[in-house]
DNA sequence: TTTCCATTTCAATGATTCTTGAAATATGAT
DNA sequence: ATCATATTTCAAGAATCATTGAAATGGAAA
């Protein structure tokens, strides 16, 4: 991932409104979540909801696919997974510290679950 | 890390100048750099470097410390760290494609070096 | 104390982004 | 065709964020 990009991902999940759709669509996959589904999940107006869905596809992190009249949309794990790549790489140089909060027994956000590796969805 | 601290981080670091500046804090570590140093650097006059420093500061992204008339600033990997395992833990619910670009032969964001966990720096 | 240097703060302006509600588009059902 | 449903698009306004340049602050030296 080079920059661009990148400042647009982290653009695209800045905002609370986003990070809850994302969130939703997280925990819907694989079969991914509506348009409509995904406005009442976030309470947002269809119109709001739309905006902010389309800054997301903008950003590569979800995409869609449309079903008869209901639009589908899914997270792109491979996109997120490029940002952290590039946070880590391309802005951290590889720094160890960084680095250490992706593994199994990792403790960076002050959650005593994180540093047991501990499944948040258990 | 909760989200309103993740929510601050993600828009701290989706700006193109708060992220020229997080990146010559990177490769200036450990000594860090005076914010003269980094209005250089980014190109920036020193009240806007300011700004953007105070900006990643209250992010937690950067600390800074007093030695006579300068500031030196130094990067919070430990921050960085916090807000990757906020996307992979909370966000992504432990999602292994995402946990899949921290490892060291990793290829998430396109670039062949990536894979073979070359070091940027070398 | 006066002056100088590094940095921050402030107010004004400009630029982006977000929200709202109405209208438009796309699809399927009657 | 007509109607209903799901979603998007658009325009207007509100809110937030970024830039600018001038003034203020903090600290060291003359």
């Amino acid at each position: 991932m080079e920059e661009p990009r990148a400042l647009t991902a982290l653009a695209a999940m800045a905002n609370p409104t986003r990070l809850r759709i994302l969130r939703a669509l997280v925990a819907a996959e694989p079969q991914g979540l509506t348009a409509g589904q995904l406005a009442e999940t976030a309470e947002a107006t269809p119109s709001r909801a739309s905006f902010h869905l389309s800054n997301l596809a903008d950003a590569g992190l979800v995409s869609s696919t449309r079903n008869a009249r209901e639009i589908t949309y899914r997270v792109e794990f491979a996109a997120i997974g490029g940002l952290v790549d590039y946070i880590i790489r391309d802005c951290c140089r590889n720094n160890q510290t960084v680095i250490a909060c992706c593994a199994p027994s990792r403790n960076c956000g002050g959650n005593p679950d994180a540093a047991r590796g501990v499944d948040p969805e258990t």
